[in-house]
DNA sequence: TTGTGAGTATACCGACCGGTGTGTTTACCT
DNA sequence: AGGTAAACACACCGGTCGGTATACTCACAA
């Protein structure tokens, strides 16, 4: 675990990371083993527990690069808005983008609570943390709408977002996001804001 | 495979497909040997493959269990009212119950999805098969409303119900059930219901 | 009474799992 | 020229995976 949080990662390392968040998504993690992860990345295994020490700090670093982008990305799409309907409509298009683009096996962060039962897996953190996260932010977006009890109204659209990717990946309802979209707009005028 | 459809479970069958519905879905289909199962039921490996044939098949007998048992108690709740507001509202109570009663490590169907990557593997199916039911099971309703659209209303009402579960067991939002059943409401006035 | 189905016990299979140890090569920095 | 970090190759560890084989006991029914 010579890896820490600051130093950025030897090429080999990146390569495994991107290799093994590739693979952990779209195989599930516990289906992969590392010496695959090794091979992919044109790697020895021993290199990969030189740099990253167990699986589970790989994993780890999987989820926290995952959920990095994805925040990045949506944080850009919100903050290019200054009307707060407007910033909370953007996140179902970023969203929408977002499934469209590397999403078709659903969200990592589900998956990955899914698949790691053991509740001492600093995995599941992540996850965890992520969702909150998300709700966090749509409560805040829900109050700077002056809306009659931002709270209900935030948590409704957090769970309208997830909605939105269930719906999307198992359900198969193609325009999940779009409908989730307008959605929100109801909601929005149900609670007495202008959208 | 002896084991079809129509005929009984043999007691050790029986035996087996609870201990197993239980350890798959508490830590996972992959986490969870043949050999735990056996241990835990009391019975030998032999016993559960001349049952079964072979895991895959057991996951399955797990996944349309918990299915079934699910869509028997949801049914119960919607087919108690003759309005069809109150029979949606009756399903996100009917959730509600439901999550404080056996769903403390979330969607079944959802879990088993990320767990089974592989796209031949029969318990996707059953997964996949439990949404649409749900889906459709909103649009119906939706349409028994005469609400303009019934169709976005239904695929709504669909999404908040998998966010609700979703919001509940990872984001923690512990109201999940009931702040979506007031969010249908809302929905449901939007489309012009009187609700 | 003689099968037959259900279940038991135990040993085994090849494959793979996460992880470690030893030693070597490459390349850059001073 | 010497030092150091990174990556290499390769062999190995104990343990578990899903699945099979052999041989035995027991209850019940024709």
């Amino acid at each position: 675990m010579r890896t820490t949080e600051r130093n950025p990662l030897t090429p080999a390392a990146r390569r495994v990371l991107a290799v093994a968040s590739e693979l952990f998504y779209t195989r599930g993690i516990n289906t992969v083993g590392m010496e695959l992860v090794a091979e992919e990345a044109g790697v020895t295994k021993k290199t990969i527990y030189d740099r990253f020490g167990s699986k589970q700090r790989l994993v780890v670093a999987y989820l926290r690069g995952r959920d990095e982008r994805w925040n990045d990305f949506l944080t850009s799409r919100v903050e290019a808005h200054e009307d707060p309907v407007a910033r909370i409509l953007a996140t179902f298009d970023a969203l929408g983008e977002w499934m469209d683009r590397e999403n078709e096996r659903g969200c990592a962060m589900v998956n990955a609570y899914a698949e790691l039962s053991d509740p001492e897996h600093p995995g599941r953190t992540v996850a965890e943390e992520q969702k909150v996260r998300l709700r966090e932010l749509y409560r805040e977006l829900a109050a700077e709408t002056g809306a009659t009890d931002p709270g209900a109204l935030g948590d409704t659209l957090a769970m309208l977002h997830e909605g939105a990717v269930v719906g999307r990946n198992v359900t198969g309802i193609a325009d999940a996001a779009a409908t989730a979209r307008n959605a929100a707009g109801a909601l929005l005028r149900a609670h007495g804001v202008d959208a």
